[in-house]
RNA sequence: GGGAGAGUUCCCGAGUGGCCAAAGGGGGCAGACUGUAAAUCUGUUGUCAGUGACUUCGGUGGUUCGAAUCCACCCUCUCCCA
């Protein structure tokens, strides 16, 4: 399943096998949370930036189309054209997203749908249960992400729960892969450590889940409040705890410099919302650091978004003309300005990976801080 | 030629004596965004200046302690009748 090739330091380059192929890592999963990447990118697209896993989430295609459709309809993978691997999320961060939409029982949580009002229950098992529909590769454990400033007390119990929620999780994709009905039977579970900042917790809540003898373990709840020396903290003090020999995935995670910190910490999956986001919102990532693409100065830019990438954008068009689409609200410069993130992202992940093939990770990670410093 | 109405800050448009540098929208400028309730949200948008000062509501003059708001004349535009 997980191969590590080689490590520098404390950084890992491997390699991920799934029913749908496999993941060179460390990777960066591109986020497509409805079955779709926005901003209009399509999964053939991801796959011309360089997409090696894709995700998407179970609450919200739960409640659209529904995962039953998705189920009879051949899985997720058929529905949206995406032949490669493919992780999704558990609902478990709409638990923090939709707070105030939402109450937890040991059962489970009840959420407000934001699309129509309506009460939503969804328990491990049931989380695990779309997810098996959906086909995904990899399933995530239905966790709380505690929200930061977390209290102590409260952060503990929601660990003790949550550990529960992933014993129950284990048990019911074990007895939904038996059944033949099911459209990924190779599909598999990743733990999710929790604990806020409090790295008695985190690593108590690390050890227990690692019993449990998963393919996989994610760092949940970081990035949610926490600056970014805790959430560096963090993960060290946690990665110490994590099974050598599985896969670690940073949930949520994060700006160029956050990747690269993280992997030179040990971690092997990323994922962000941030390279499509901050794209339809008009900010570039390049070598120099982001770019706003609406602001004035680059009105007569001739240049490319970035001269050192390979995207069919920067390959193609101007800043000028990238500015333009954004003034006139073309949804054709939100397109081009997540397909060059993504390119920029996955790109990044290729640099990081080649530096730790040729042992030279250290150098990059020192020359990227000098060059970026601050500057994401 | 006769009659009716209108001219407000980049644009549209509210405002009919002081609480008006002037609502609201658009446009402009800038910022935020980390397992996506986000093609969203926030700030700013007369000039200078650190409480404040100065210039502005078609033009000129007037009434008033005080005018975008009232009066006179002028200019421009729209509509109706000839």
């Amino acid at each position: 399943m997980f191969k590590i090739f080689k490590t520098e330091g404390k950084a890992r380059r491997g390699e991920f096998t799934t029913p749908h192929g496999s993941a060179q890592t460390p990777v960066f999963m591109n986020v497509g949370t409805q079955g779709a990447i926005k901003g209009g990118l399509s999964a053939e697209d991801l796959r011309n930036l360089g997409c090696q896993i894709e995700l998407s989430n179970t609450y919200h295609l739960h409640l659209r189309p529904g995962d039953e459709l998705v189920h009879d309809m051949g899985g997720l993978h058929r529905f949206m054209g995406w032949r490669g691997p493919m992780l999704t999320d558990s609902g478990g961060f709409q638990i923090f997203s939709l707070a105030k939409l939402r109450k937890i029982t040991e059962e489970g949580t009840t959420f407000n749908s934001h699309l129509d009002g309506r009460k939503i229950f969804m328990s491990p098992e049931d989380s695990i249960r779309i997810q098996s529909n959906l086909g995904s590769d990899i399933a995530m454990a239905f966790d709380e992400c505690v929200a930061i400033p977390a209290e102590y007390k409260y952060t503990k119990d929601s660990c003790d729960r949550t550990y529960r929620w992933l014993v129950r999780c284990k048990a019911e994709l074990e007895r939904l892969n038996g059944l033949e009905t099911t459209v990924n039977p190779g599909q598999v579970l990743f733990g999710i450590n929790q604990g806020a900042v409090f790295h008695d917790l985190r690593i108590e809540h690390m050890k227990r889940i690692a019993e449990l003898d998963l393919p996989g373990y994610a760092l949940g709840g970081l990035a949610v409040g926490e600056t970014t020396q805790e959430m560096y903290d963090t993960i060290e003090a946690v990665n110490e705890y994590a099974p050598e020999d599985k896969p670690r995935y940073l949930m949520g995670v994060g700006t160029p410099s956050n990747i690269i910190e993280g992997v030179w910490r040990g971690i092997d999956f990323f994922d962000c919302v941030m390279p499509a986001r901050n794209g339809r919102h008009g900010h570039l990532f390049t070598d120099e650091g982001v770019i706003n693409i609406k602001n004035l100065k680059y009105s007569r830019d001739e240049g490319p978004v970035d001269p050192n990438c390979d995207c069919p954008v920067c390959r193609n068009y101007s800043r000028a003309y990238l500015r333009h689409l954004f003034a006139a609200e073309e949804i054709l410069g939100m397109r081009f300005a997540v397909m060059h993130n993504l390119r920029f992202y996955n790109r990044l992940m290729e640099r990081i990976r080649d530096a730790l093939d040729s042992g030279s990770f250290a150098a990059f990670r020192a020359e990227y801080s000098e060059k970026m410093g601050r500057r994401i």
